[in-house]
RNA sequence: GCCGAGGUAGCUCAGUUGGCAGAGCACAGCCCUGAAAAGGCUGGUGUCGACAGUUCGAUUCUGUCCCUCGGCA
């Protein structure tokens, strides 16, 4: 492959004032990137990522990355953003996706946002509440507490200051409730006050929602050949570099699927074979949440992909979604009919 | 052929001093506002190998048979 710039699509100009996006959802392994990666070259647009694990330096195979050839064909963004040990949020991701929004629109291209980090994408098309990120230091704390008193006595607090999150959020959840506690300490203010005062409620852009889903025993079937890919394309040194470079079991980032179980094996838990089993089970678990997250997400086109349908066969299909809301946007159509529905509750 | 162990949920197995059975995994449904590939919740009728006997009642006890595994011939 001989060098080529960068951005060797066709350029094309859209009205960008309405601030259109295109997003493009799914569970991992039905295939998203490659549809992304056409529909982009197409609309001589770029991909931002919406993944909670590419954002990280050096976890490659596992997150499954596009390879360095099609980061050539079309460039990818909000990937590589931070080391593994560094704390990223889907603050921060909001923040670098809506920048790299705003940039592409200021050239008059239309963002192609591709993921399956559900939040991430919830985050972009409906904002965050503004309130203040975690606190390490408070949340460490609140850590050692629940580890002393026991998480019930943190929940039993919680119901004092906060009986609405504490009806909301199952006693068991560790993670919940401490952030819960943490806004509370925070803010003064109960997480159930600010949420409901946010409610989700801004739309800073005029989206087209694309879903691709397949019959799940296919999905299932994709998903294990994904796992031997990434064996075969080294996923067990990869996992064993990113520990010997010190980035511990514990980090959020190493205990995103792949990692999580290959360190596990590593450190002579479970045999290769256990870490393989456990590396589908998880995949596919994985799998069926982010179906769970996306199906009650409103307004996505599904586009149902057959088992070995092929790229220009899904193709078709997309790009009627995409060509229809060009239109709109060209034409203005667009403004009474996403007015209507996305203010519609 | 003989001896031993065993046949219970899709899988691996537990259990019932006789009162129509339960765990893990699988699988399914769900929750989520700065850890989100994280974290959490919920869901178990299955000829208890087959047939016969004892019993008010058998998956449980008895007998016969079938099957699996191991050992010995």
């Amino acid at each position: 492959m001989t060098e080529h710039p960068i951005h060797d699509n066709p350029v094309r100009a859209f009205d960008t004032s309405k601030r259109p996006l295109i997003v493009l959802v799914g569970p991992t392994a039905i295939g998203k990137s490659r549809v992304a990666i056409e529909v982009a070259k197409r609309l001589g647009t770029e991909v931002l990522t919406a993944d909670s694990t590419q954002v990280y330096r050096g976890m490659d195979i596992g997150t499954d990355k596009p390879s360095l050839q099609e980061r050539r064909e079309v460039a990818h963004r909000l990937i590589d953003l931070v080391n593994p040990d560094e704390p990223f949020n889907v603050g921060e991701y909001r923040r670098h996706a809506v920048a790299e929004i705003d940039r592409l629109h200021q050239e008059h291209r239309i963002p192609l946002v591709v993921g399956g980090t559900g939040l991430y994408v919830r985050a972009v098309l409906r904002g965050l509440w503004p309130g203040p990120p975690v606190d390490w230091t408070l949340r460490r704390q609140l850590e050692q507490e629940a580890q002393e008193r026991g998480l019930a006595a943190l929940y039993q607090e919680l119901g004092k200051v906060d009986l609405q999150t504490a009806r909301r959020v199952h006693p068991n959840d560790l993670v919940k409730v401490l952030r819960a506690l943490e806004i509370f300490r925070q803010t003064g203010l109960p997480a159930s006050h600010v949420h409901k005062q946010h409610g989700f409620q801004e739309r800073p852009f005029t989206a087209l929602l694309l879903g691709l889903t397949m019959d799940r025993n296919a999905l299932y079937r994709r998903i294990e050949e994904r796992v031997h890919v990434e064996i075969e394309k080294g996923l067990v040194e990869e996992t064993r570099r990113l520990l010997s470079q010190g980035y511990a079991r514990s980090l959020t980032s190493m205990k995103s699927l792949g990692y999580r179980q290959m360190a596990g094996f590593l450190e002579g838990e479970y045999d290769f074979d256990e870490a393989v089993r456990r590396l589908k089970r998880d995949t596919r678990h994985f799998a069926k949440r982010q179906m769970t997250w996306f199906r009650k997400e409103p307004q996505i086109e599904w586009i149902t992909v057959l088992p070995d349908e092929s790229l220009s066969s899904i193709m078709t299909r997309t790009m009627g979604q995409v060509s229809q809301f060009l239109n709109q946007i060209q034409t203005g159509a667009i403004e009474t009919k996403s007015c209507s529905s996305l203010t519609a509750k």
